[in-house]
DNA sequence: AGTAAGACTTGGAACAATTTTA
DNA sequence: TAAAATTGTTCCAAGTCTTACT
């Protein structure tokens, strides 16, 4: 502590610190599942109501609606107001009245839409539902071809030619997410279907007929028998005690160890038969085919406001066996059936409201637009909910999307500023200021989590900044010729392990020891600190700011840096695809985006190595050939041998491209091993330097992303030019 | 202030479809 | 043209953060 001048460490005010340092500890809670009640597997009838019928009624309706969602810019029946203020700041620069934007000069000339005249845009959209209900797109004919299979209904809605641009249009300002919803509801998961006779379970030995509720939750455990995880005692335990509740007394009293349970009849069976699915006929396959797309076109869409949207996930997830991921305490354990009557379903009120299946009934039918979900219920295992909600594409998701980023990027505006106010506060007299100033500092510079703290034996134990523990770090005085040296190792979301040593200012370093001073291994390292105290901290640094805003913003403001470095007009396609790689791989590094290296990995290297020399040697041939020719052009002094030597030039430049692109990308895919850059992709960078970067560079945007990606970043790229700067 | 519920984003793996290779 | 490799999609768990409540 010597080195640090301006306070005395001691007299600072630690307070309590070591009793509160156990708190995630204390509130250990056992808390209630709801009964279960997987017995009644109903057969099910899908309700079969006319899709066009519905929507002449309620166009009308959500066409007058709109008109009011417009209205409600205004805003001044707001009875929210007050509460929301932030927000509702934040919303209206969004909106296009940027006016009031004094305070922070935030205020973003890309978040504002065009504006375009209402009654022309009604006109419009209009228009386009007419022609949805009876043409088919002309224009848009690179689609799919396995849609074109299923055209035989009239009933299938087509996408309207031109997409609609939910972003030049208005917001809601005040919480209210739409003003008209209307669905289907979710689809159920199969019934269970009893085994065939023939396919025998035994216990100790001996053969034994399973009841049909027991069988099924048998079924779970024989479709994982290959899995590792069936042999760890806390899913076998679990498993075992789930298992138990569904069988009958008698079966209760037989089966009291599972070592002596065989399911491996189980197991071949469903094995032969996801054998038999793959080996289907063609027309077997176009059958389920075309049957799951009349089911994505029944069900995977919905109305909101005035337009159709698709769902993400329109089926409700089938029982089965938890996993979890990670040390999980709850593995193996049985995720019960969903029956409509746990369902709650929320629509508004004057649409056509999704019919239950014959004879049973939702839990509860709602109309709650302040939330974008359709459709809920309560999953036993963790007692949390869960949710059908819209895909990324549609306007709900997709505006929060790019509020996101604009969030982010007035981060930037404003980020240095906040580095200089927390590296003050690592000399600050009060230990929580402190300790908040060091966690946003690691939050800032490492990109970490916030780290919520977790109900203990509930979940896997992982944490984030604000829950590391003093165990999970390791302070080095000199390591490597580098001082001050902090060593991190912890599992974090999806435990996913966290390792990096990352040298730090001095004053970090003593403040950590001053951290860890007098503290067992499982205690917290910021005892004074949690991520609300954090967060409300940060709301004071900047509006709407809160940790993850971080991640966020170092993310993007990397990928744009390193394009910026690594990309240069000259290289052509494949080189430049390399190197929003290798920007995109930095940011996956950054946030520690990790996967399993791919089971085939070595075997593929070797394979593209195999390509790489043979391509080598069909160089040296085409080579040898073009110095042959032009020994015998020097000779001939014809056309046709001159004619000859270009050929082979133009061969040997081919080859050496070819070859050059396979180099490539053996170097990406080697880099690439252990990362995963699909999360950064979809959720961390900011689509407008990408987009910006192809249009600036000439690099097909579908060189970047595939056709969902494009779906999701639609705003991005019909909004970004290529001088875009984030 | 602390806690629980709720809503929504983020995450890698499994699975399915498509493309490439032998 | 099958099967291997690759790419795209779905799945559903696990985070973050806000809100309601006490």
């Amino acid at each position: 502590m010597s080195g640090d001048h301006s306070h005395n460490d001691s007299q600072i005010d630690s307070g309590s610190r070591h009793n509160d340092s156990h708190k995630h500890k204390d509130k250990y809670k056992d808390k209630e599942h709801k009964h279960k009640d997987h017995k009644k597997d109903k057969e099910r009838e899908k309700s079969k109501y006319s899709n066009s019928e519905h929507r002449d009624s309620s166009d009308k309706k959500h066409r007058d609606k709109d008109k009011e969602r417009l209205k409600l810019k205004d805003g001044s029946s707001d009875k929210q107001k007050d509460k929301h203020k932030e927000k509702k700041k934040e919303e209206r620069s969004f909106d296009g009245k940027p006016k009031k934007e004094k305070e922070n000069g935030f205020e973003s000339a890309e978040f504002k839409p065009k504006k375009i005249k209402t009654e022309e845009r009604e006109k419009k959209a209009k228009k386009r539902e007419q022609e949805e209900e009876d043409i088919k797109p002309k224009k848009k004919t690179k689609v799919k071809k396995g849609e074109a299979v299923t055209d035989g209904k009239k009933k299938a809605k087509k996408e309207p030619e031109e997409k609609w641009k939910w972003w030049e249009e208005e917001r809601y300002t005040d919480g209210v997410k739409w003003k008209f919803l209307e669905h289907k509801g979710p689809v159920f998961a199969p019934p269970y279907e009893p085994l065939p006779s023939n396919v025998k379970f035994y216990y100790d030995g001996k053969h034994m007929k399973l009841s049909p509720g027991a069988e099924e939750v048998a079924t779970f455990f024989a479709k994982m028998l290959d899995h590792e995880y069936t042999t760890k005692d806390v899913f076998r335990k679990n498993f075992f005690k789930d298992w138990r509740k569904e069988m009958t007394s008698e079966e209760k009293s037989k089966l009291t160890d599972l070592n002596k349970c065989d399911f491996s009849e189980m197991s071949e069976y469903f094995k032969a038969q996801s054998e038999a699915r793959k080996a289907m006929t063609k027309e077997e396959k176009l059958k389920i085919k075309a049957e799951n797309e009349r089911i994505l076109q029944e069900y995977g869409f919905c109305v909101m406001d005035n337009h159709k949207e698709r769902i993400a996930n329109f089926r409700i997830e089938p029982p089965g066996l938890f996993r979890g991921r990670g040390d999980h305490p709850k593995m193996g354990m049985l995720k019960r059936r969903i029956r409509p009557e746990d369902i709650i379903i929320n629509c508004s009120k004057d649409s056509n409201h999704p019919k239950p299946p014959p004879g049973t009934k939702w839990k509860e039918v709602r109309h709650d637009n302040k939330v974008t979900w359709l459709v809920s219920w309560t999953e036993n295992i963790q007692g949390s909910i869960k949710y059908i909600m819209l895909n990324p594409s549609s306007r709900i998701k997709g505006e929060k999307d790019w509020q996101k980023y604009e969030m982010a990027r007035r981060l930037k505006k404003c980020v240095d500023r906040i580095r200089a106010q927390y590296r003050e506060d690592w000399k600050s007299k009060e230990m929580r200021i402190r300790q908040r100033a060091v966690a946003l500092y690691f939050i800032d510079k490492l990109a970490l989590r916030a780290g919520n703290e977790k109900e203990e034996g509930e979940t896997a134990d992982t944490v984030g900044c604000c829950s590391l523990r003093v165990e999970h770090l390791t302070l080095h005085q000199e390591m490597d010729g580098q001082e001050y040296v902090v060593e991190f190792d912890f599992l974090g979301k999806d435990s996913i392990r966290y390792y990096n040593k990352v040298p730090v200012e001095k004053r970090v370093f003593k403040n950590l020891q001053l951290f860890m001073e007098d503290k067992e291994p499982e205690d917290d390292l910021f005892d004074r600190l949690n991520t609300s105290i954090l967060n409300k901290h940060l709301q004071e640094l900047m509006d709407g700011l809160t940790a993850k805003v971080f991640r966020t913003y170092n993310a993007s403001i990397t990928l744009q840096q390193q394009l910026n470095e690594l990309t240069t007009s000259e290289d052509n396609v494949p080189a430049k695809i390399l190197s929003y790689n290798r920007a995109n791989r930095a940011v996956a590094v950054l946030c520690n985006h990790q996967r399993a290296p791919p089971k085939t990995f070595e075997k593929s290297m070797q394979n593209l190595q195999t390509k790489i020399d043979a391509k080598k040697e069909q160089l040296a041939d085409a080579k040898r050939e073009l110095k042959s020719a032009k020994a015998d052009a020097k000779v001939r002094r014809d056309e046709k041998s001159k004619k000859a030597v270009e050929s082979k030039k133009k061969a040997v430049q081919r080859i050496e491209e070819q070859l050059m692109k396979l180099e490539v990308q053996a170097t990406d895919r080697e880099e690439n091993k252990q990362i995963a850059l699909g999360t950064s992709k979809l959720n961390y960078l900011d689509p407008r330097i990408s987009v910006a970067w192809c249009k600036k560079l000439g690099v097909p945007i579908e060189k970047i992303y595939n056709k969902t990606q494009r779906e999701k970043f639609a705003w991005a790229i019909d909004m970004a030019e290529k001088d875009y700067e984030f």
